[in-house]
DNA sequence: ACAGAAAACAGTAATGATTACTGTTTTTAA
DNA sequence: TTAAAAACAGTAATCATTACTGTTTTCTGT
């Protein structure tokens, strides 16, 4: 069965998502560990995040410039997405209560929601003053 | 400078965009098309799409199966992702105001909002009992 | 500890959505 | 009407992601 044996790649792997908050993405988890781990493929971090999905350890956020990029983090918050450069901010307090009371009542099963704002960060907001 | 010359093929894309609630993909707008003008190209499909998105004539609602879904309502509302048919459903009043007024208080330049939610529609949620 | 089976892996090739390129056609504005 | 700009078809290239193959590692029962 997928997923039981021990790997020390796919701990490395899940601690390298869990320890920052840059919602990473798959090449970028990917080349943090390539100078600790030289043999490392990339097909590995793309098969073990996959694993993570599916065992609800991880989440996708959204796709950034083509690169999806996940969250270790699978508490409901939102995020903020800069489109000048790309980072990814945490958001909480969400309150979205009303509109998921109603789809509940309609007969819609929520798995999870996402809720993600685009614009441009305080910190770029200065830069291109 | 791009955009400003008339073409029956983008207002073609265009009308198929705005006049359906599937928030299609490109190439689902390709097929659509393709009868009616069988020497469309797929590459002018994208561009146009991208043109219309510069434009805010059109906005992108998530990434549904490796496909970029589209969608020309660009007032304020919500969507439901079916991860059982894949289809994308319209939600509205989303109340999200406290956090916007957060976001804008701490120097964010919000441009676009988006929320999604992820589950099982209604009308699968019967199919698979 | 050991052997066989299952899982995980590296390395590479394949896939498929999207984008870029090239030469041609269409539109525009004077 | 004509030249420049824009839009296009058709094709090739790009690039993130996935699949494949043969090898290595882990696990489980003896």
């Amino acid at each position: 069965m997928k997923g039981h044996n021990f790997s020390s790649k796919r701990e490395a792997i899940f601690k390298t998502i869990a320890s920052t908050k840059t919602h990473p993405s798959a090449s970028w988890v990917y080349d943090q560990l390539k100078e600790e781990i030289p043999n490392l493929s990339l097909g590995t971090v793309y098969r073990n995040i996959a694993l993570f999905k599916e065992q609800g350890k991880i989440i996708t956020v959204a796709s950034v410039d083509g690169e999806e990029r996940i969250d270790a983090d699978v508490s409901d918050h939102a995020h903020f997405i800069c489109e000048h450069c790309s980072s990814v901010i945490d958001l909480y307090e969400t309150e979205l209560s009303p509109l998921e009371k109603q789809l509940f009542e309609s007969g819609f099963d929520i798995k999870r929601k996402n809720v993600v704002f685009h614009g441009i960060c305080c910190e770029c907001k200065e830069k291109l003053n």
